[in-house]
DNA sequence: GCCGTTTTCGGCCCGACTGTTTTCAGTCG
């Protein structure tokens, strides 16, 4: 086999690192600026980032040039960008570490490094207590305290940042926050801001933004909510709470006439507001928080709602799934948006367990009528083979058939999740997946045994209708598998095979940025529950966040289709 | 280092907050 390239993860953090010891150095901050927006373009792109530049098509993208794209070659021969290399001899690496501290920035950290002799964090607490820190101009007391502060809130955590909520935990907690500050009768307009918004797979801090007929009455109605523990901050037009789950909420009050520059401010992302308001500067106008300002008359113009905004700055209004800065400007502006695919768009679920699984809560007959109830015309389940060996799956035939005469037109499908083993066979014989109606092949171990040749040879598989959880990452717990995108797309289209965006809050898998590749490739995407139980059914709304976020119109997502249908496009 | 519907050179988002300062640099989101 080919050698295997470095990871577009891997690549984006070597010239995240990169910049940090530019900065370090002093070096020009656009320089810097420059090898930061191309790491974040790198974690943007869903195809191998090493393959575009080995072909020369890397510098394509949006903020990678001729440079960068040398330097990414560089990583694919050498293992890593020479420049990174000979900095990293330079600089001692604690002095990375000090500009990770909250308050320290590199300007700070490279004065402490050459200034005071200070190389690791152990030095840099001894030069804090001795009040050493003080005898560089522009440092005081107080800076030495709050290095002192960091240094021992840094001990006291693990080692990663702060930590990450899964959007499932998240989403529904500010979407219950927004419909009780809707029912004040003092609220006007509520919404969820920020990355919960844009619906990313994992968010920090949960923003709310609101207009009202009496601010203060709000905010108090929030800071009283029952399940607020803790009232972190309250004025008159902001407040921060945290939840009985640990979440903390921010909540602010703004004035209906820039509502909409302001939901637009804190909807993100970074990238997408900076590229926006760069593209503005070019045109003479100056976007902000408060409004746009025409800068040859100084006017200032605001917006009630975002629509009014992104028109006036010549774009159609842009879904908050797609403001990662990925091409989403330029679409908005040649109006060539997708239709995003919408949660009401679904007509089934393809993946999903029951009581037959040993980790399966409800019963078939629960599954069939909670999935009637959300308005589908089927469900496909899709227990896990093992525990339909001897005779079992027979039986659960029988009481699927019993079920679909009760609740037609509504329909069970006779289902079934196949692992794919070490050696890429299936754990199911070809006589018995012959007479499933919907086959999910998926791995469930053994993740780092060449997971890209397993994949391909399922497919090859004409039985398999679809790949479950494709990379078989656990966000937070498990890294993607080494899958390589392009090969296992090119294989589901050569053999008509569907891939999942799997709903399951931990998984969210395929993610955001490969299910776009595979979406524009062609591939049919299923967005599914994999629920073991009957609320589960709901975890689609993550799917679909996700699906969005992919930039899938309702065409490219399989189960918006009738069964009838699903079975036209994907395989026999 | 990147980029271009006025530019291949000369720009590069914007405002709040903090701590150190008599007017601002650094940091953060």
């Amino acid at each position: 086999m080919a050698t295997t390239l470095p990871r577009n993860a891997d690549v984006a953090e070597q010239f995240e690192l990169l910049a940090d010891l530019l900065e370090l150095e002093g070096e020009d901050a656009f320089r810097v600026l420059a090898y930061r927006r191309a790491s974040a373009r790198i974690r943007e792109t869903g195809g191998p980032i090493a393959q575009l530049a080995l072909e020369g098509q890397a510098k394509q993208l949006q903020g990678i040039g001729k440079t960068i794209e040398e330097k990414i070659v560089q990583i694919v021969e050498k293992g890593e960008v020479e420049a990174l290399t000979r900095r990293k001899e330079r600089i001692p690496p604690g002095v990375v570490s000090f500009m990770r501290l909250p308050g320290l920035g590199p300007k700070t950290a490279r004065r402490i490094w050459l200034e005071l002799g200070v190389t690791t964090l152990e030095e840099l607490r001894e030069a804090a207590e001795k009040q050493r820190l003080r005898t560089l101009a522009g440092l005081g007391p107080k800076s030495e305290e709050n290095v002192l502060h960091a240094l021992a809130a840094q001990a006291k955590a693990p080692a990663e940042g702060p930590a990450r909520t899964l959007l499932g935990v998240a989403l529904p907690a500010v979407l219950g926050a927004v419909e009780a500050l809707r029912e004040h009768p003092a609220a006007v307009e509520v919404s969820e801001a920020g990355s919960v918004r844009r619906r990313r797979e994992t968010v920090r801090d949960l923003d709310v933004i609101a207009t009202a007929t009496d601010g203060s009455a709000l905010i108090e109605h929030f800071v009283s909510l029952p399940w607020v523990m803790e009232v972190a901050a309250k004025g008159g037009t902001k407040a921060t709470v945290v939840s009985n789950q640990g979440l903390r909420f921010d909540l602010r009050v703004v004035p209906p006439e820039c509502y909409g520059n302001l939901l637009q401010h804190f909807t993100g992302s970074k990238q997408h507001n900076m590229a926006l308001r760069e593209d503005a500067v070019r045109r003479g106008l100056s976007v902000s928080e408060y409004g746009v300002t025409v800068v040859e008359s100084g006017e200032v113009l605001t917006h009630r709602n975002e629509k009014a905004m992104y028109e006036l700055l010549g774009y159609d209004l842009i879904p908050p799934e797609l403001r990662e800065n990925a091409g989403e400007l330029e679409a908005a502006r040649d109006g060539a948006l997708p239709k995003l695919v919408e949660l009401r768009d679904l007509k089934g679920d393809l993946h999903s367990h029951s009581t037959w699984s040993a980790d399966g809560k409800s019963t078939l007959e629960e599954m069939a009528l909670a999935a009637r109830d959300r308005g589908y015309q089927y469900l496909a389940v899709t227990d896990h083979s093992h525990y339909l060996r001897e005779g079992r799956m027979e039986q659960q035939d029988g009481e699927i058939e019993a079920l679909n005469e009760r609740l037609a037109p509504f329909r069970l499908l006779k289902g079934v999740e196949v692992n794919i083993r070490a050696n890429g066979s299936l754990d199911v014989a070809d006589e018995v997946l012959v007479e499933r109606e919907w086959v999910v092949a998926s791995l469930h171990s053994a993740f780092h045994r060449e997971p890209t040749e397993r994949i391909l040879a399922a497919m090859e598989n004409s039985h398999v209708d679809c790949i479950g959880h494709p990379t078989a990452r656990k966000i937070g717990k498990r890294p993607p598998a080494d899958v390589d995108t392009d090969r296992i797309v090119a294989k589901a289209l050569e053999t008509g095979t569907a891939f999942e965006i799997n709903s399951q809050p931990d998984r969210l898998d395929l993610p955001d940025t490969l299910a776009r590749v595979a979406g524009e490739a062609g591939v049919p995407i299923a967005v599914t529950s994999d629920a073991h139980r009957v609320s589960a059914l709901a975890y689609v709304e993550l799917g679909i966040g996700q699906a969005r976020r992919a930039w899938l119109t309702k065409k490219q997502v399989l189960n918006t289709r009738s069964w009838a249908q699903v079975r036209k496009r994907v395989g026999a």
